[in-house]
DNA sequence: AATAAAATTTAGATTAGTCTAAAAATAAAT
DNA sequence: ATTTATTTTTAGACTAATCTAAATTTTATT
C-alpha cells in the first residue's frame, strides 16, 4: 500500500463515485468538473495514478479503477463516512453540515485511528446520508435501493440516500420535511411531467419534481 | 485572519514552543532541528511568515512572534490539545500514542468543529500531558503549581520549575534524569524521612530526598 | 585586530499540483 | 467522406515547500 497525498485520495474517491453512478469509464472533463480543476490538471493526475497502478488509462478514452484503486477508494469512503457519523451522532451537527469537514478529516490515515473510531461509534453500517460504510476490507452490506422516481404508486418505503449533496438540494429537502430515514409513500405519479405525489411520515403530502425524485433513493417496505 | 497552510502552522507552533521554553529569540538552526528540515528551508519560511506579520525577523538575528503570531500559535495548540483529549478520553488511546495523530487533526481549521469538540469534551482545561488548553481567545488558566514534596502518592504531573538553581542541584537532577517538562508520578512517600519514590517519564523509578522534593515545582495533571 | 568557526542566507534545483493556450485526437454533423 | 465541434493531451509557466552547495554575516578564539 503506497502512501497517497490528500489530493490523490480526492481524485480517487471522485473517480470511484463517477464510476458508481455512471458507466464503466469516466472522462477527463467529468472528473475536472467534480474535483473543481481543469482538464489539463486531471490529465497529469491520471498519468500519475495509472503509474501507481490505481487506475487503467488509455489516452483519450477515459479511465476505470483497478482492483487496487477500487479498494483504496473504498477505504477513503470508509473514513469519510465514519467521520460523518461522528459529526452527526456525537458533535450534533446537522446531516447537511458535515460534508466539508469530513472532506478534510478523511485524509488522516492512521489505521488504528479509523478502527478505534469505528468501534467508538458502534460499528455503524450507514452514514447520516444513508450511504453504506465499507469495512476495513472494503466490503459492505448491499441493500437493494430504488430511485423514488421508479417507485410505483401505492408503494411505501424509507429514504436511505440522496444522490445529490448540493446545499441547495439538501436545504430544499429540509424545507419540505424529507430526511434520511423518513417514511415516504407514493400516492400518485403525474404522467405529464414525471412528478410524484408523496406522503411524508404518514402526515403531510407534497409534490416532488422529477428532478428531485431522481435524486432520492428509498428502500421499499416489504409489501 | 489569513488562511495558513499546515506547513506554516507547524512552523508557527514550533517557534512558539521554542520561545516558550527558551529566551525571546529563536535561531534558524534551532527551528530546523525541531521541524525536521534544513536551515535553508527555514530561512525561506521565516521570510514568508514575516511577510504575513506573524513574526518579526531581523536577518541573522533570529525571530520572535508578533502578537498576531502568538495568538495564531495558541489556536493551533488549542486544536492539538483538544484532539489529544478526544483520543485519550473517548477513543482510549494511551497518552503517549496520541502525538502523531493529533499532529494531523490539528490542521482541520473549521472553527465550528473546534467549538463543538470542546463542548463535547466538557471544556477540558488540560490535555492528557498536563498542558493547558487555550480558549478561543488564546487564554488559559494558569494551573497552580505545587512542590513535589506536597504531591500525594498516585498523582502525576510535570516538572515546571526548580526553586534552587545551584549547579550542584541541577547536575544532580540531570544525573537522575529529571528536567523541566519531565512527567513525574509519585509512587510513594516514605514516612520515615519524607523522601519520595518517583517514576520519571513513565520509565525508571528513583528515590528523591525531602530536600530535593522541596525544591521541585510540578503542575499536577488533571485526574 | 586578525583569523577561524559557526550560524545564516542566497543561488539554483527539484517535486507536487495547478493553470492557460495551443496542438492533437475523437466524435458529431453535414 | 469531409468538415466541424468536442474532448483530451501537451507545452510551458507558476507557486509552495523542500534540498545541496556556495556565499555571507556573526561569534569565538587566538
Ligand atoms: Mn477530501
Ligand atoms: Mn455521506
Ligand atoms: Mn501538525
Ligand atoms: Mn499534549
Amino acid at each position: 500500500m503506497i502512501q497517497l497525498s490528500s489530493t490523490e485520495e480526492n481524485y480517487l474517491k471522485n473517480i470511484y463515485r463517477l464510476l458508481a453512478e455512471g458507466g464503466e469509464k469516466v472522462g477527463t472533463n467529468e472528473i475536472a468538473a467534480l474535483t473543481g480543476t481543469k482538464a489539463a490538471s486531471v490529465s497529469d493526475m491520471l498519468k500519475k495514478l495509472a503509474e501507481k497502478q490505481l487506475l487503467s488509462y488509455r489516452k483519450y478514452h477515459g479511465v476505470s479503477l483497478t482492483e487496487e484503486g477500487t479498494k483504496t477508494a473504498l477505504l477513503i469512503l470508509r473514513r469519510q463516512r465514519l467521520w460523518e457519523v461522528f459529526l452527526v451522532e456525537k458533535l450534533k451537527f446537522a446531516w447537511d453540515e458535515v460534508a466539508a469537514i469530513a472532506e478534510e478529516l478523511e485524509h488522516v490515515k492512521a489505521p488504528v485511528l479509523v478502527r478505534r473510531l469505528d468501534e467508538y461509534l458502534g460499528f455503524p453500517k450507514f452514514d447520516p446520508h444513508g450511504d453504506p460504510i465499507p469495512d476495513e476490507f472494503g466490503e459492505w452490506e448491499s441493500s437493494p435501493r430504488v430511485l423514488l422516481q421508479e417507485v410505483a404508486p401505492g408503494k411505501a418505503g424509507k429514504v436511505v440516500a440522496v444522490t445529490n449533496s448540493s446545499a441547495a438540494f439538501l436545504s430544499y429537502l429540509d424545507k419540505v420535511g424529507i430526511y434520511i430515514g423518513a417514511k415516504v409513500e407514493v400516492l400518485d405519479k403525474i404522467e405529464f411531467d414525471g412528478s410524484v405525489e408523496l406522503r411524508i411520515d404518514g402526515g403531510k403530502t407534497v409534490y416532488l419534481s422529477r428532478e428531485v425524485a431522481a435524486n432520492l433513493q428509498v428502500r421499499l417496505h416489504p409489501s
